[in-house]
DNA sequence: CATGAATGAGTATTCATTCAT
DNA sequence: CATGAATGAATACTCATTCAT
């Protein structure tokens, strides 16, 4: 299970594909080749295949990175109580989504192979504490299911990226969506 | 613009192409091979090309066919008059999407060269007509504008299908989505 | 099962692959790169494999020649009636593995996923027909089995290939292998 | 020629790789890949390459110490004076080959580089002795010469590894070749 | 026009070997 | 000396596209 730590050198070259390929398959899509991504991280091939055996694993660690990011922002948003902490967070994720396709890919699966609904857990349980405390406090009508807000989250992600909605239409949009939520 | 009219079987055998095509890339994603089209549709790969001089003009007349079909079903929903047909319209739309991969690349450019936009324009004027309707007769707020309403219905499509939403769930987000235009 | 004939052109170039492949293998074993043996037959790297899907396949191809020339061999050899046409064979068969490899690979199986056992069959039987004939004219002992000839004809063609057996020893040694199936 | 004395951890190291090796050619071919080996001794890919500088390196490292092995057991069955020695020894090494392939890669050189012919030549003394002694008690016929018992031998191996030969057809298959060198 | 064989650049992955830690 | 991360050439196989039959 626990793995024996990585070196200095090592750790920084994980670090470094993460990011490179984060930004390649951003680019150009999942099919971006994994040469590219060494090219970008300045490292050879092998080095990417070292750490991540295969592209599957190399996209599903991009994943699980952004997953840690977004659950953490939301348990953020949650600790402050804000009862539209919920609007406030499904506004950041479409934004952020609007230019990196990667964040559409936790949400939803793909064509690839990685299994995302386990990797949504996290952020389930996030988004779950938020639609509670806005259930509570009146600001989401009370039949809203936490499946539909994951699905709408979803829609909005898939949307922004692929269609490229401009700033303003993105934010009517969002509006809109978030209008169907409240009582 | 005006071709010499197609042979009897060459318009035979552009219409099994298509048809041929229309599938393979609904099961596989559009990264599936033309020549499991051409296998698909009973032809050698040569006769696709000679069709289709490129993978991105096959997946063009695929949406354009689908285009048609769509602005044409919209058309009839607004020569009826009912004021809550854009809903009806909407939902039919995503049902159609949650099964078929390729009405969602007609809503949206996709990584594809394909120039989508343009495409929509018919299916834009169909849209137009039903929510100007739905405005005059009260079925949804005075202020929701077309641009939104595309971008929602693109929306719901992509997550329709990205995320393989269940009917239930697919249902209950539609519904929540629609909440949001009503007054 | 029975495809449509080969194009003339294709025919032409799968013999081309055949024969550059069997002289690949021959010379570097069959860990040989096929793109060694389309540079050899002339062709691109593409075409082998529209010929040959797998490398194995263009393994086993090879084999399948070799096969049906020896089991031809053999037939014609049982046919004339010579009691001693089994040695004759023997003989032969050996004296052909001592230059090419290939002939080894067709008797037993390698690290390779052919299935020889199944492509032997061929021959087990014209190697029978010998071993019959043989037996009833004495010239063989009647305990002798078919699988022993075959485990012998095997070793010695490994043997002959491998090792390097110059001709004087080659032929001292199959004449004492011979000489322990004799009465 | 004479190295310094190798630490005791060291001398560790080199029999545990050597053990190793041979248990992971044996099963997977010479092809295994040199991390498998260093995997299953249990130390680093660099500690494989300091004790034997090329993969080349550690297959004649582990001939020699199967030579030695053999060499030392011809000798003891030679001392002992039993005038069928040679055939003890003879079906001793075809089983050991059945289940091993190096003791086949020892006699004969492979596609590996290994200049095994040098090798032999302890063995090639051992069995010299042995077949003197035979031909001398008339359990081996008078022109039965030391290079075709080798080149017997050779073949047997051979055939026994790479045709996975079951135990009853290995030892009818012996029986025959040692049938051939008997009076 | 249709056919389907040929092309060849592109891709993921492996592995012997080197070298910084 | 041992470690194990980095290297990068090599390899099997795929696929859009071209063109001779």
């Amino acid at each position: 299970m626990s793995e024996p730590p990585l070196r200095a050198d090592a750790r920084r070259n994980r670090a470094r594909i993460l990011t490179a390929a984060a930004e390649v398959f951003d680019e150009h899509g999942t099919s971006a080749s994994t040469e590219e991504v060494a090219r970008r991280a300045g490292v050879a091939i092998g080095t990417v295949f070292r750490h991540f055996p295969t592209k599957a694993d190399l996209l599903a660690a991009i994943m699980k990175e952004l997953q840690d990011l977004l659950a953490t922002r939301a348990e953020t948003l949650a600790a402050e109580g804000d009862p539209k902490a919920l609007f406030t967070f499904f506004a950041q994720v479409v934004e952020h989504a609007a230019g990196a396709r990667t964040v559409v890919h936790l949400l939803a699966a793909d064509g690839t192979d990685v299994d995302v609904d386990r990797q949504v857990a996290g952020l389930r349980e996030a988004l779950d504490s938020l639609l509670t405390r806005a259930r509570q406090t009146g600001a989401v009508r009370a039949e809203v299911r936490l499946d539909e807000v994951i699905a709408l989250l979803t829609a909005a992600c898939h949307g922004a990226l692929a269609a490229g909605w401009a700033p303003d239409l993105r934010h009517r949009t969002v509006a809109r969506l978030l209008d169907g939520l409240r009582p």
